[in-house]
RNA sequence: UGGGGAGUCGCCAAGCUGGUUAAGGCACCGGAUUUUGAUUCCGGCAUACGUGGGUUCGAAUCCUACCUCCCCAGCCA
């Protein structure tokens, strides 16, 4: 697979003058401090088992060699990954690969109410795409049923689970509140035999959803309401993706989860911040079923960092699915959106996905950082890597009044400016050409350096021309510029670049261009935070899909689908994987190229 | 009226076993190169670490009081 490596920020890239100061460990953060001492202590050192060695087998992708930092990537199979993820996803098996140890794919898929197969799919191909690799070790928490299952009845056996038939309504009473302690369920005491009858004849299926749970007994006072007797087990005559009917009743979170990491021999088992309460919850679950001999110490400990936030988007689930459902965007998969399909389609990269998540860092502190750190990340990238390409999105006509009517001939132009090594391609000149049309204005504001009357430019590879005028319709829009040409200044012959001139702008053969569907995106949403002020639908940008016929040089019409290019003074295109037929590319803007001229616009 | 977290430059983020000129990135501002107003390059950019006290020869780092923000009352994850 292709999990070639990020380059760590602090590994000397290519001698840059940066080791002034005393060296720093720039991508340090305080999980890899927690990591660091770990491995200082020996914590790991002593492991030697598969898989636990409990009551219930091992299960048979039992990491081989515990003994290795181990961390896991665990999403619900119940949406498409997004932006956010793309952190944890880095963070995860960035950690694993910078430690020699490993990362696994788990999917969290204990609600069968919302989980589908097809969900599992995309996020495979979407961490995939992002260049990682689990090998192995790609997990499902219903492979753990069964194990989970027989810890249930342990906890039964010992007195800390409890089959409560409270309702739903009951049980939120009896919970207190916030300030409040809860109280204990008339149902807390009965006894483990009882339990485990019920319990078992739940499995069975005897009785409806809602009517009975189980539930840990911890304590209904604690201040942290996690700890109030959590619901372990509830259930749900409901198919599951994976196992289908075998089950009737399934595990939740807090109990699955902290589990699931064990048997796998997770190291550090990290996720977001709003599970720092869950952690006592995570320690008193292992903690107990290492007290009855089916975990063995070290136990994984959960690590909480803060989730991204990004300006001009919008990383909720529930918003997500409102934007396909109600079709403001064209599917998972729409250029605008900020998941990792989403992305692609625009034209990211994993490698800027990779850099950005770098960047940004990691800590626990809430922070929003803004859209532009994550476009400035797929310019870094592309700059080195795309090949340049001639593309007049808004054409005008020039016409070379003074070159020969009927008359053409080559161009040359590199593929990157600094990188000759990537050769170069024919571009046809001829007497009339496409121009951008906002290269040309008949009163230039001050600083404009473009066409205008009386003012030459460069047309890039090609010559230096002097505007005579122009050509208007009947209202007054000016339908074509003229211009003559100075023959002896044609890019890379002797002498060309004795005239001086301050612009120079891309052109097009009119006869020899192409006509191409291109669709410039842009932001989704036009506010920073979408729907803090209004609903969110109110704040989508209306004008985030432009949709034009643009003229294209030759060399673009055999662009392949996801191929990356940058049109010269514009930004950053991808021939689109979707719509791209063979000769007749389709192309996603996925950046602008920075403009530090204020008089655009 | 409970429990758990966080506050270092415009935005991120190191440092936090006390002693550094308070890393780095992004942004921004200069200037140089430039046939992309791109890129690249060079330079600048926190006497300041939420606030007030305290300990100390010395505090972003320790103590203390306070302020602000975030999370938690699913049989979701």
């Amino acid at each position: 697979m292709s999990g070639k490596p990020v380059s760590r920020p602090d590994a000397p890239a290519g001698g840059k003058p940066r080791e002034k100061a005393k060296q720093r460990p720039s991508g340090s953060n305080f999980i890899r401090a927690i990591i660091d001492a770990d491995l200082a202590s020996g914590k790991y050192a002593a492991r030697t088992w598969g898989g636990h060695p409990g009551p219930a087998r091992v299960h048979e992708g039992a990491p081989k060699d515990p003994a290795r930092i181990r961390t896991r990537f665990p999403p619900e199979p119940n949406g498409y990954l997004h932006i956010g993820h793309a952190k944890s996803i880095c963070l995860n098996f960035g950690l694993a690969r910078d430690y020699g140890g490993v990362c696994h794919l788990r999917f969290d898929d204990t609600n069968p109410a919302k989980e589908e197969q097809e969900y599992v799919d995309s996020i495979i191909e979407a961490v995939r795409w992002l260049g990682f690799d689990w090998g192995e070790h790609l997990y499902y928490a219903s492979d753990y049923f069964d194990t989970l299952y027989e810890f249930a009845e342990l906890f039964i056996r010992h007195g800390l689970a409890y089959v409560d038939s409270l309702t739903a309504e009951e049980m939120r009473d009896y919970r207190g509140t916030l300030f409040r302690p809860g109280r204990e369920s008339p149902y807390r005491e009965r006894p483990a035999d009882e339990n485990l009858a019920l319990f078992r004849r739940m499995r069975a299926g005897e009785f409806p959803d809602g009517t009975h749970v189980l539930r840990l007994k911890i304590d209904m006072t604690s201040g942290n309401i996690n700890l109030r007797d959590p619901v372990i087990y509830r259930i749900r005559h409901a198919a599951h993706h994976r196992t289908g009917d075998t089950w009737c009743i399934y595990p939740l979170y807090d109990y699955t989860h902290c589990i699931s990491d064990a048997l796998e021999n997770i190291t550090h088992s990290i996720c977001t911040l709003e599970f720092e309460d869950h952690r006592p919850l995570y320690d008193w679950v292992l903690e107990r079923l290492a007290d009855f001999g089916a975990l063995k110490r070290p136990l994984p400990q959960q690590i909480e960092f803060a989730r991204l936030n990004l300006t001009y988007v919008v990383l909720s689930k529930r918003k997500l699915i409102q934007l396909v459902e109600e079709g403001h965007v064209d599917g998972w998969d729409d250029p605008r959106m900020p998941t990792i399909a989403g992305c692609r389609r625009r034209g990211y990269t994993p490698e800027a996905i990779r850099l950005f998540a770098e960047r940004i860092g990691v800590a626990k502190e809430n922070s929003t950082l803004d859209i532009s750190i994550l476009e400035e990340c797929l310019r870094d990238d592309l700059n080195e890597r795309a090949e340049r390409r001639i593309a007049v999105l808004d054409p005008l006509r020039l016409v070379i009044d003074n070159y020969p009517e009927g008359a053409e001939e080559e161009c040359r132009a590199p593929n990157h400016p600094q990188k000759p090594e990537l050769g170069r391609r024919i571009v046809p000149f001829s007497r009339e050409l496409w121009i951008e049309r906002e290269d040309f204005t008949e009163s230039p504001p001050q600083g404009y350096f473009r066409l205008y009357p009386g003012n030459s430019v460069r047309l890039r590879y090609g010559y230096v021309v002097k505007c005579t005028g122009c050509e208007k319709d009947a209202q007054g829009n000016v339908i074509a510029v003229h211009c003559e040409y100075a023959p002896e200044t044609k890019s890379g012959t002797p002498g060309a670049d004795k005239v001086k001139v301050k612009g120079a702008i891309h052109w097009l053969s009119a006869k020899h261009a192409c006509a191409a569907e291109v669709r410039l995106y842009d932001r989704l949403f036009r506010v920073p935070q979408p729907g803090s002020e209004r609903d969110v639908l109110e704040d989508i940008n209306p004008g985030s899909k432009k949709i034009i016929t643009a003229q294209l040089e030759p060399a673009l019409r055999d662009a392949k689908p996801e191929e990356r290019l940058q049109f010269e003074r514009h930004g950053y295109f991808i021939a689109d994987r979707v719509d791209s037929k063979p000769g007749v590319p389709v192309f996603n803007r996925a950046v602008t190229l920075r403009d530090s001229w204020a008089g655009t616009a």
